[in-house]
Parts: C-alpha cells; structure tokens; sequence
DNA sequence: ACGGTTTGGTTGTAGCGTCAACTAAAGCCT
DNA sequence: AGGCTTTAGTTGACGCTACAACCAAACCGT
C-alpha cells in the first residue's frame, strides 16, 4: 500500500495541531486544579450536571456527554460521591439504572470554578483569535468531527441540532 | 471580578475544539496499538529518535520533544529498552546525562508503523479539510501556541521546519 | 581544592484509566 | 412461569503518569 505522505503545508499544520492537542488539556486541568481542586474531567462531570434537568443524569448518558467508558464514570463519580459533589440513588423507572444528581456543595464548587475556566480558556484560545478565525475554527471541527466522531457520541456537546434526549 | 461569559460562537466553537481535543488522541492511539503495538507517545518518542544526528538523543532533549516530563520519559524508555527497540547509555560529554538511541529494531518498528499512521491522520483531519482550510488551522495554531507554550518547549516542533520524514 | 548549589536522571508511591469478570435488573420468547 | 439474552453498572487487578525524595556528576565562588 502506498502512502500518500504529508506536503509541507500539511505537516506544519499537523504539528501544530498535534502541539495544542498536547498542551490544551494540560492547561486547563493545571489551572483547574491550582483554583478549585477539579481535574477537567470532574470539572465537566459536574457541569453537563449542572445544566441537566433536576441537575440529575443517567450514568450512561453522563458517560455518553463526557466521552467516558462507564467503569471510568463509575470510579470518578464514587469518589465525587464521597467528597460531596454528587449523589448516587438507583433509578426508580428502572432498576438497572443508577441517577447522579448535583449535591448543593457540588453546584456551588461548579459556579465558583466556572469564571476561572472561562478565563483561562479566553486567556489560552478564543483571545487570541479574531471573529474570522473563531469562525473558521468552528467549521474546520464541523469538517473533522464526523471523522473522529461516526457514531456522534459527543454530537450533543456540538451539534444544535443534535436529539438532545437528556432528558429520559 | 466580572466574567466575560462567552457568545454563541465563541461556545459552538469552543466546544467543537474541546471535542476534537478529546477524540483525536484516543483516535490516533487505538490504530497504532492495534497495527504496530505502541501508544501514540511511545511512537512519538520513537520518531523524534528516528530524525535525531546518529538516532540519538539526550533523554532531557528527548524530553522537551515529547512534552513528557523526564519521570515520565525514564519510565517510557526504560520499557522500550526492554523491549529492544531503544538502548541507553551514559554520555561521554557528560557522565549525568544519558542518552537514548533507537536501535535497528526500533527504526524497523517506526519505518513499519508509519504508514498506518500518516493514514489515519489524513483520513480524520486531513483529508477532510480544504486548503484553505489547512491554512487557516496553520494560523489559529500560530495565534493560539504562544499563549499555551510560552516557554517554547515544544517550538521546535511547531516552529521552524523540520527534517522531512517520519516525524508525523 | 573544596564545599555548596545546580543539573540530569532514577526510583518509590499513590492516583487515575482500562480491561476483564462479575452482579443484577429488564426484555424477550415460548 | 421459566430460561436465555441484553442492558446498566460495579469491582479488582494491572499499567501508565505525576509528585516527591533521592543519588551522582558537573559547576562555581572562594
């Protein structure tokens, strides 16, 4: 099989992203951590519940939002669990099911913690950006994003006109 | 301290890159565990080996390459060492330092792996851009790198053009 | 040349994520 | 009803990474 190798342009274009797919996620859980004890992770478990109804989420669809394996979610959310962030109670409609639901101590860590991380992604990415280039940024993801995402797990956290069956 | 929260675009498109962020490591890591049995960073460590004077470098060096802190990067290489596809040894120069160098199953291991990745990185985010489009991801990339590495560690990656093989 | 500091790297420990195995409830078929 | 399959989630063991402590070589001022 012969392979159709990077042109200059390409490469210099794949090393950069390479270079901000390794430095981003970096960032944002330093910052995180330092201002409000979260990984970026937990900060976002806690924000897609935030923004749930009831504030309230199947594991599994939690798991979906976050791009998470369940056994992942499973550990993370017994240790949010045990720190107060979130609580666990099976699901009354089906008894396979476990909800998590936001605590008060976990919605008010979430709004402390959220202008921070505003900040620091306005400070790393969207500042440095000109309404044009935003502009482009959201069409080359809208161009990837089929790719990197067939089975449109995440689609909900990009695409508005995704079904957004949170809710059941 | 007022936040400035951010618009519908500034959102849309920051939860698009967040999703990329998030997909395209797994994206890159699953092909090449299941054709060429490494991880993405071990193939990195090993292909910014395989472009280095004499397949060697220092393990600090080597460090700033890969972003990897050099607790990581003693852990990693010595797992490759073991597997024979790098060997270490003190450094002339400077009896602290130690160099890594890509042995000859190595380099047959990053010539073998190579191709299968060069694919899947055209076929997730290249392939699926326009010119333009690989141009402009060139520029946000630019805009967006010194905010996230100021210190220029992974500059030399990013920056100036490189030698022109394997290093994708 | 010698004591303190800085630099380069390794090791131990603990935390997080993954894989495989497991439990339990729900669905389905007859 | 009884049994098989599917779905939801948890648990335990193991691998990888970060942090801290450590060791050794090189550097530096006196």
């Amino acid at each position: 099989m012969d392979t159709r190798w990077l042109d200059d342009d390409e490469r210099a274009a794949w090393l950069k992203l390479m270079a901000v797919v390794e430095l981003l996620p970096g960032a944002l859980d330093t910052q995180l951590r330092r201002d409000s004890g979260l990984s970026h992770f937990e900060y976002f478990v806690l924000a897609m519940l935030s923004e749930a109804p009831e504030r309230t989420l199947r594991m599994t669809q939690l798991g979906r939002l976050t791009n998470a394996t369940l056994t992942r979610l499973s550990h993370v959310s017994r240790r949010l669990d045990e720190r107060g962030l979130i609580e666990r109670f099976q699901c009354p409609e089906d008894g396979r099911a476990t909800n998590a639901r936001l605590t008060e101590k976990g919605w008010q860590t979430v709004v402390q913690a959220a202008p921070g991380h505003v900040g620091t992604v306005r400070a790393t990415v969207l500042d440095a950006l000109t309404p044009e280039q935003v502009g482009q940024l959201h069409a080359i993801a809208d161009a990837v994003l089929p790719r990197l995402d067939p089975d449109r797990r995440l689609a909900v956290l990009y695409d508005e006109t995704a079904p957004s069956d949170i809710a059941s």
